[in-house]
DNA sequence: TTAGGGTTAG
C-alpha cells in the first residue's frame, strides 16, 4: 500500500536508498559521524575532486556518498565525475549507489547532461533491474535526449543484458543514427539471449549495407557461431578477419580458438593458440573446457599443468575447467589439490567452482567430501542439488538422493531434466518403482518438464532391474517417441539377469538392425545365453562376431599416480611408468575386488 | 567526460 502511493521516482528513491544503506550497514556509524561534521563547501570540491583522481580502487562507498550529499550546489561536471568514479569498480553496492545519486540529485532539482545518462544506465546494466533501466529510459525521453546516439546505444545494451531482445530491436530500429556500436550492440543482444542465427544474419546485412567490422564486432559473431558450431561458417568469418587485416588482439583471438574447437577442428585451434601474440588467463581457460567438452581430458590436464608451468595464475573458471576434468578421470588427487587451491586463495565455495568441487567429489567416489562441501556451501541452486542427487543416485544411496530431492522441492528451487535423470536412476538402484512411477508423473504433471529419451530409459531399467520386463516391453511400446539403442539395451540387459533367451533374441534383432557394428549387443546376448547354460548358443554369437568383424572395443581408463593423470587400455604398449601403474592397477583390484585379478603382468599396458 | 568484445558446473 505503501508503495502504490509512491510515484515511481519517489518508489525508486526509498527502494535504492533502503538497499543502498542496507549493503554498507557496517559503515553506517562512520557514516553518521561525517556528517554531523561541518566542512565547507570548498573544502567538500576539493575531496571529492581528489577522491575522482585517485587511483586506489573504489572500495568503501560511504564515503563517497556522505561527501556527495553535504554537497548544496553540485556542478554537472563534477556530479558525472563522481558517477564515473563510483561506476569504475564493478560491484552491485556501487552501482546501487550511482542510481541512489541519481536520485538524490533529480530530487535536488539538477539538470543532466548528454554524459550523464550512459553513466546511469551502466549502474542499471550491472544490476539488470529492468524497473530502473525504464524509469531512466523515461526520464531520456521526457529530458530529450532519446536521440543520442550514445545514450540510445547505452539503453540497447541495458535491454539486451535484461533479456529483452524486443526492445534492443526497437531502440535500434527508432534510433536516426547507427554506428558500429550500435549494431555490435544490436548482434549481441540477439547472441547472448540464444539467437545466434539471428545474430549471425544481422552482420551480414550489416556487411550488405557496406559497414565493415571491427575486432570487437567479429569477437561477438565468431562466439555466435562456436555456438552454431558452424565450421563452414567460422571459417568464412576467419577469412573475414584475414581480408580485412584485423588486428589478432586477445579477444578476436579466444574467439577463434573457442569457434575452432567447438567446431570439431582441434589442430586448428591449437595452430591458433600457439600463434596468439598475447594470451591470457581466458585464453587457457577456452583451450582447457574445450578440449573438456570434446572428452580430451588429458589432453585438458596437459594444457592445465602447461599454463601453470608459464606462471600464468588460475581463475575459478580455469578450476571449474579442471574440476570438470577430474570428475571424467576420477582423478581424485587433483581434485583435492584444486580443493586446497579454493581454500588457500579464498575463492568463495559457491556457485561455479563450490558445485564443480561437489560434483568432482561424488563422480570421485568421495561421496562424504561432496555432502561435506555441499552443506559448507552458503548459496546452493540447481546445480548444487542435481550433483549431490546424480551423485548419491549413482553410489546406491537412492533414499537420500530422494531426500535431497524433496528438500530441495521444499526450499522452492524448482528441478530441470537432469536432475530428474538423477531422481529416477536412484530410484532404478533402490528398486523404489512406485515412487519413481510417481515421480516420473510428475515430471510433466507438476514440473512441465517433458521426459526426454534418457527419463525413458531409467523407467525401463527401474522395471527391469525390479523384475518386470513385460511391463517394461508395454511401457516401451506406448512411449511417445522411437526407442533408441539405449532402451532396447537395457531391455537386453534384464532379459540377461532374468534369463529371457526369447524376448532377448527377439530384441536383438532390433538391435542389430539400429546399431549392427556395435559389440555391446552381441557380447549381451552372448551372456543371456551363457546365464542359462547355452553354452553351445553363446558360443554362436562370439564366431558370428568374428565373422562379422565385430571387435570388442577395448576399455579405456585412466589412473592418478602422484598427480599425474595416465590413460591405459587393454593391449596397448609402453608407458614411461608402466611399471608402476600396472603396480598401482593391481593395487586398486585387489582393494576393489579381494582378488588379484590382474596377475598375468602382460594384461595391460599403458597408452 | 558518455556506448560495444572472449571462457564457465549437473
Amino acid at each position: 500500500m505503501f508503495y502504490l502511493s509512491l510515484s515511481p521516482v519517489t518508489s525508486l528513491y526509498v527502494c535504492c536508498t533502503a538497499n543502498a544503506l542496507h549493503t554498507t550497514s557496517n559503515s553506517t556509524k562512520q557514516f553518521n559521524s561525517f556528517i554531523t561534521k561541518t566542512t565547507s563547501q570548498q573544502h567538500l570540491y576539493a575531496k571529492i575532486t581528489s577522491l575522482c583522481s585517485s587511483p586506489i580502487p573504489f572500495k568503501d562507498t560511504t564515503d563517497a556518498h556522505s561527501l556527495f550529499s553535504q554537497l548544496r550546489d553540485p556542478n554537472i561536471d563534477l556530479y558525472n565525475a563522481l558517477l564515473r568514479r563510483v561506476l569504475s569498480s564493478k560491484c552491485k553496492e556501487n552501482a546501487l549507489l550511482a542510481i541512489l545519486m541519481y536520485v538524490e540529485m533529480m530530487c535536488k532539482g539538477l539538470d543532466f547532461d548528454k554524459y550523464t545518462y550512459p553513466l546511469v544506465i551502466k549502474a542499471c546494466v550491472e544490476l539488470r533491474e529492468l524497473r530502473y533501466g525504464r524509469l531512466v529510459h523515461a526520464h531520456v525521453i521526457k529530458n530529450g535526449f532519446a536521440l543520442d546516439l550514445y545514450v540510445v546505444n547505452s539503453l540497447m545494451r541495458f535491454y539486451g543484458v535484461c533479456g529483452c531482445v524486443g526492445s534492443v530491436r526497437k531502440a535500434f530500429d527508432r534510433s536516426p543514427l547507427r554506428d558500429l556500436v550500435s549494431w555490435t550492440i544490436l548482434i549481441q543482444g540477439y547472441v547472448d539471449n540464444g539467437y545466434w542465427k539471428e545474430g549471425v544474419d544481422l552482420f551480414f546485412e550489416m556487411v550488405d549495407d557496406g559497414l565493415r567490422a571491427d575486432e570487437r564486432m567479429m569477437a561477438v559473431v565468431i562466439s555466435a557461431c562456436a555456438k552454431l558450431g558452424d565450421l563452414r561458417l567460422g571459417k568464412k568469418l576467419h577469412e573475414y578477419v584475414w581480408s580485412y587485416k584485423l588486428n589478432f588482439d586477445v579477444f578476436l583471438g579466444n574467439a577463434l580458438v573457442d569457434m575452432y574447437l567447438k567446431c570439431g577442428e582441434r589442430d586448428v585451434a591449437l595452430s591458433v593458440f600457439r600463434e596468439m601474440p598475447m594470451r591470457n588467463v581466458i585464453s587457457w581457460n577456452t583451450l582447457i573446457s574445450g578440449l573438456a567438452q570434446r572428452r580430451e581430458f588429458k589432453q585438458a590436464m596437459d594444457a592445465f599443468n602447461e599454463m601453470q608451468d608459464q606462471g600464468v595464475k588460475p581463475d575459478e573458471n580455469t578450476l571449474v575447467g579442471v574440476l570438470n576434468c577430474c570428475s571424467n578421470l576420477g582423478a581424485l588427487g587433483v581434485g583435492k589439490w584444486v580443493h586446497k587451491y579454493v581454500d588457500r586463495n579464498r575463492i568463495q565455495v559457491t556457485g561455479f567452482a563450490g558445485n564443480a568441487l561437489v560434483d568432482m567429489y561424488a563422480k570421485c567416489g568421495t561421496m562424504d567430501d561432496a555432502l561435506k562441501v555441499f552443506g559448507s556451501m552458503s548459496t546452493k541452486d540447481i546445480y548444487s542439488y542435481t550433483s549431490v542427487i546424480v551423485g548419491l543416485a549413482a553410489h546406491g544411496k537412492a533414499r537420500m538422493a530422494l531426500d535431497f530431492f524433496y528438500e530441495m522441492l521444499d526450499i522452492g528451487i524448482q528441478p530441470n531434466e537432469v536432475t530428474f535423470v538423477g531422481v529416477l536412476t536412484a530410484c532404478s538402484h533402490g528398486g523404489l518403482v512406485e515412487e519413481g512411477q510417481k515421480l516420473f508423473a510428475d515430471m510433466w504433471r507438476v514440473h512441465k518438464l517433458k521426459p526426454r529419451i534418457e527419463h525413458y530409459g531409467c523407467m525401463v531399467d527401474l522395471l527391469g532391474r525390479a523384475g518386470l520386463i513385460d511391463e517394461a516391453m508395454e511401457f516401451v511400446q506406448h512411449m511417445p517417441i522411437e526407442p533408441d539403442a539405449s532402451i532396447w539395451g537395457s531391455i537386453l540387459a534384464a532379459c540377461r539377469i532374468q534369463g529371457k533367451v526369447e524376448l532377448a533374441e527377439h530384441v536383438t534383432e532390433i538391435l542389430v538392425n539400429i546399431e549392427s557394428e556395435k559389440d555391446g549387443t552381441y557380447v549381451l546376448m552372448s551372456n543371456t545365453y551363457a546365464s542359462v547354460s547355452k553354452w553351445r548358443d553363446a558360443l554362436e554369437v562370439r564366431k558370428a562376431m568374428k565373422r562379422q568383424k565385430i571387435k570388442k572395443v577395448p576399455g579405456c581408463s585412466s589412473i592418478e599416480l602422484d598427480g599425474i593423470v595416465s590413460e591405459f587400455r587393454r593391449c596397448d604398449k609402453a608407458h614411461p611408468r608402466s611399471k608402476d601403474i600396472y603396480a598401482a592397477v593391481e593395487q586398486l583390484t585387489l582393494h576393489l575386488t579381494g582378488t588379484e585379478a590382474f596377475s598375468n603382468g602382460s594384461e595391460y599396458f599403458i597408452v
